[in-house]
RNA sequence: CGAGGUGUAGCUCAGUUUGGUAGAGUGCUUGGUUUGGGACCAAGAUGCCGCAGGUUCGAGCCCUGUCACCUCGACCA
């Protein structure tokens, strides 16, 4: 490729609406260009990362059995109203409707396109088990895209479904696909943590993500650093400590003192403790369609990824609590309450065997107090507190730290949520009907090239590790008009090209120029040709990794290179 | 969806307070001098001042509406 004829350009200035240092040098170095809010275009430089990545991808897909197939970016909605989703989904689904007034989507994702495809061509046991997977367009209507390419509304993805006969035969398949994707990660040269993860709309029984730790992420995970316990923080659990520790009996004591007889009593006393005992928080489960209170111990939040996990449905906040006959000084969880209302408890108020009551009211929050009485109730406790920086792994009961990361993929098992809902069935064995179950398994591709960014870069561009950089070598020739550099930078061009993918800076500016330039493609290994080097019949090869710069002798060139290389 | 911010040359931004013919730097074009970290000289081209309406003799600037984009929050397979 000749830099002079190379499509696009690079800025010099930091453009006005990007702050994320991946957002500002894919706009900077010429990758991408902003179309609407989290869309883009993107060009050749990105394009050819982008097909590096693939082809990794591909190769370690096809390594595990995977087979690769495209579906429909634009589906009838018929296959979203099957499996649900075409009312279970937000506005994140954009919903279109074709000349004839046809509900479709815009897929977001595939489940129900690869569930459509598999139901007609897997009927016996005999096929299974299989999985496909395709590297396609998605779309989902962000209602805040964010960041260049970490948070965007059009993408690619790479997403695979697999199909299992049993559960067992999905955990192998699913610990395959796991150490696929670490492969995958490993050649590309990022670094990520898997973890843990919440199922989401995605439905299933397990799930992890594999996250680069990062300031620029979105998600908080809890990561333990003397075990391997690691979880995104909506799915994270803590041991938590006993909650009859002495601080904690001794504020009881304090409640139980003749001095607070009256709501204002407590509320003065909530004010001056430091742990509030417990509070009641009140969600409306639309699903359900009945409001859900969730006591839980009062120094701790209610982590509504598990309430919702808990549920299979949407909450929200509630916060018309009057219509509901909550008013400040209810007293729960009584008959009244009960009968009213989804009650969960929170497994930090196990052992707790006193009455709760809700008092002073803070938005959707009672704060309250333990009250003496016995509870009567046959209570079950779950876990739904979010955990906290400090609180004790649930493991290994070391200190949990809370740390961001972007989401680079994840892999699901489903089980039979979509096959179930959109009726697939094989014959088995024993000639019986049978419902396969699932797993699915995501990369944001988009997404990944800018993490790559966010990990590697200096102040002047993007590092790219060496199997995915847009190209392998760039020759810098100063002075291009100057015969000499001319001939030689030409020369060693046409014969690296034969191996390598080069680019050859063969515009007649400054140093500055071109450097800078090389800087932000940032190519590993970058070539100077000069007036000065042709003097001495010599190269300089400088490594874009530690910025160090070998002078070799003409003929060392393709070793040196070679060796880089390991070709 | 809530809060805040910004829309002026390809890009980064002045100009809006106090209404009076549209600016700078950079980039681009041409010629010349340069050539190891974003060179220099000279000449040039580039604008529906986001859009619509209003006030005014006159609007980039004032008023009303609207759209787009950015940031934070909510949401997020």
């Amino acid at each position: 490729m000749l830099m002079s004829k190379l499509f696009g350009e690079r800025l010099k200035a930091k453009p006005a609406d990007a702050n994320l240092i991946s957002h500002i040098f894919l706009l900077r170095g010429g990758y991408i260009r902003p179309v609407g809010s989290g869309i883009y275009s993107m060009l050749t430089p990105c394009v050819r990362i982008q097909r590096k990545i693939e082809k990794i991808i591909r190769e370690e897909m096809e390594k595990i059995g995977g087979q690769e197939v495209i579906l429909p970016v634009v589906v009838p909605a018929e296959l979203w109203k099957e499996s649900g989703r075409f009312e279970g989904v937000g506005s994140e689904l954009l919903r279109i409707k074709d000349r004839t007034g046809r509900d479709m989507v815009l897929s977001m994702t595939h489940e129900e396109a690869a569930v459509n495809l598999a139901k007609s061509e897997a009927k016996s046991y005999i096929n299974y088990p299989f999985m496909i997977y395709q590297i396609q367009t998605k779309f989902r209507d962000e209602p805040r895209a964010r960041g260049g390419l970490i948070r965007v509304r059009e993408f690619t993805m790479k997403d695979g479904y697999s199909f299992h006969t049993s559960f067992e035969d999905l955990d192998e398949y699913y610990d395959k696909v796991y150490k696929a994707y670490e492969k995958i990660f490993e050649r590309i040269g990022l670094n990520v943590v898997p973890i843990y993860s919440d199922t989401g709309m995605m439905g299933g029984t397990g799930a992890h993500e594999f996250m680069l730790l990062s300031e620029a992420g979105e998600d908080s995970i809890v990561i333990c650093d003397e075990c391997e316990y690691k979880a995104n923080i909506e799915v994270a659990t803590s041991q938590l400590e006993d909650l009859h520790d002495e601080s904690l009996e001794k504020e009881k004591t304090l409640l139980y003192t003749p001095s607070i007889k009256t709501i204002d009593d407590l509320t003065k006393f909530l004010q001056i403790s430091q742990s509030k005992i417990v509070k009641a928080v009140v969600y409306y489960a639309n699903s359900l369609g009945k409001a859900v209170i969730v006591f839980i111990r009062g120094d701790l939040e209610v982590n509504e990824a598990k309430l919702r996990s808990l549920l299979q449905s949407d909450v929200k906040a509630l916060s018309d609590l009057k219509s509901y006959g909550l008013t400040e000084g209810f007293v729960g969880p009584n008959d009244e309450i009960l009968s009213k209302f989804k009650v969960f408890f929170d497994k930090s108020l196990k052992g707790q065997k006193d009455m709760v009551v809700g008092a002073n009211k803070t938005g959707y929050h009672f704060t309250g107090f333990s009250f003496g009485r016995d509870l009567k109730l046959k209570v079950k406790f779950d876990d739904l507190s979010k955990v906290k920086e400090g609180q004790k792994c649930p493991i290994c009961g070391s200190p949990l730290k809370i740390k961001r990361g972007i989401e680079m993929a994840n892999i699901f098992k489903l089980g039979t949520k979509y096959t179930k809902s959109m009726d697939m069935k094989y014959v088995d064995k024993d000639g019986t009907l049978e419902v396969p179950i699932m797993g699915c398994y995501g990369i944001g591709i988009g997404r990944l090239i800018a993490g790559i960014i966010e990990a590697s870069h200096d102040d002047f561009g993007p590092i790219w590790p060496k199997n995915i950089a847009p190209w392998q070598i760039q020759i810098c020739a100063l002075n291009f008009n100057n015969a000499s550099v001319k001939e030689k930078a030409l020369e060693i061009y046409r014969k690296l090209k034969e191996k390598y993918e080069v680019i050859i800076d063969d515009r007649n500016l400054s140093a500055g120029v071109q450097f800078a330039d090389a800087d932000l493609l940032g190519t590993p290994i970058r070539i100077i040709v000069s007036k000065r080097n042709i003097e001495n019949k010599q190269f300089e090869i400088v490594n874009r990794f530690s910025r160090e710069s070998n002078i070799v002798n003409y003929d060392e060139l393709y070793n040196f290179i070679d060796n880089f290389y390991k070709k």
